[in-house]
DNA sequence: TCGAAAAGTGGGAAATTGTGGGAGAAAGTG
DNA sequence: CACTTTCTCCCACAATTTCCCACTTTTCGA
């Protein structure tokens, strides 16, 4: 499972280093081929074999939906392969760095099958947003929270 | 189970001494491999194990749930995985430290299944302030509490 | 109460990782 | 077709992490 958070820099090309802990897994699930997308406030990254999975789903879900067309013109439509370089670098395109508001100093958080990038301070506001929210105002838990233990 | 109180410092690397009682039992459990994450005021560290189950259990919450979302961003963003050194010292990532507003001085507590870690000061203050509230005050204990006898 | 062993703490230095930038190749544009 | 922009592949330096050794403090037994 992919975890952790690590403060990283995207330097004046847009290249990010993904943290030397992750590459051999990366390399050895696909040779070091990611795909990369946009979420509401971040961008997500994926192993491409992930990815295919995560697609296949997505186009499987009917489109006469309007939110589910849209959800998957935004995610499809951004979709961008990435490849890491002998440095163990990757190129987040413009286009995504634009959407996902990143600036120079980024986040890089491990999701489980994939990673999250935000941009720093845009990510510190939300975690500290989170953290000062009272306890109980999530109101409408899933039944699932309810039974989970830390 | 993991309890009990130790006073530890952080050295300027970051790095923190396990007290000894301690290492034995997480060696053989996992073979010195923990994991750490975030909380609202402190760190969590798992024995790793413990944390995969944790983390199984997190992460088959639906996602689509903002609460539950942003409870999987938080503390699987933030689990890190730490190795005992020669010394049983672990090193403590400045992600996880700025977090949790972590000091030269700080609170090792079992709990469990696990340890907390506070900043000394934060930790002093958060006890004071419990010990000082109305015992009444919580309303609404959940129903397992009310038949827990000292 | 002393001495030895264990635990806790600090810090040097090598190895690894992260970051920046140059220059040629490739692609897009008018 | 000439020109600009973007992408790749390098190299070089900076920062961090890891490994090691040394010293201080505490614990425990004789």
């Amino acid at each position: 499972m992919i975890r952790g958070a690590s403060k990283i820099a995207l330097d004046t090309k847009g290249r990010m280093a993904i943290p030397s802990r992750y590459r051999d897994a990366l390399t050895s699930r696909s040779g070091g081929k990611l795909v990369a997308t946009v979420d509401r406030e971040c961008l997500l990254i994926y192993p491409e074999p992930d990815w295919e999975e995560f697609e296949r789903n997505l186009m499987a879900v009917p489109n006469v939906n309007p939110v589910a067309r849209r959800l998957q013109q935004i995610m499809m439509g951004y979709a961008t392969d990435l490849r890491m370089d002998a440095h163990g670098r990757v190129l987040i395109p413009k286009e995504l760095r634009d959407v996902a508001g990143l600036g120079r100093r980024a986040m890089l958080l491990g999701q489980g099958n994939k990673f999250e990038l935000w941009d720093e301070d845009r990510w510190n506001a939300k975690r500290d947003e989170w953290f000062a929210a009272d306890p109980g105002e999530g109101l409408d838990l899933p039944a699932e929270l309810g039974t989970l233990t830390f």
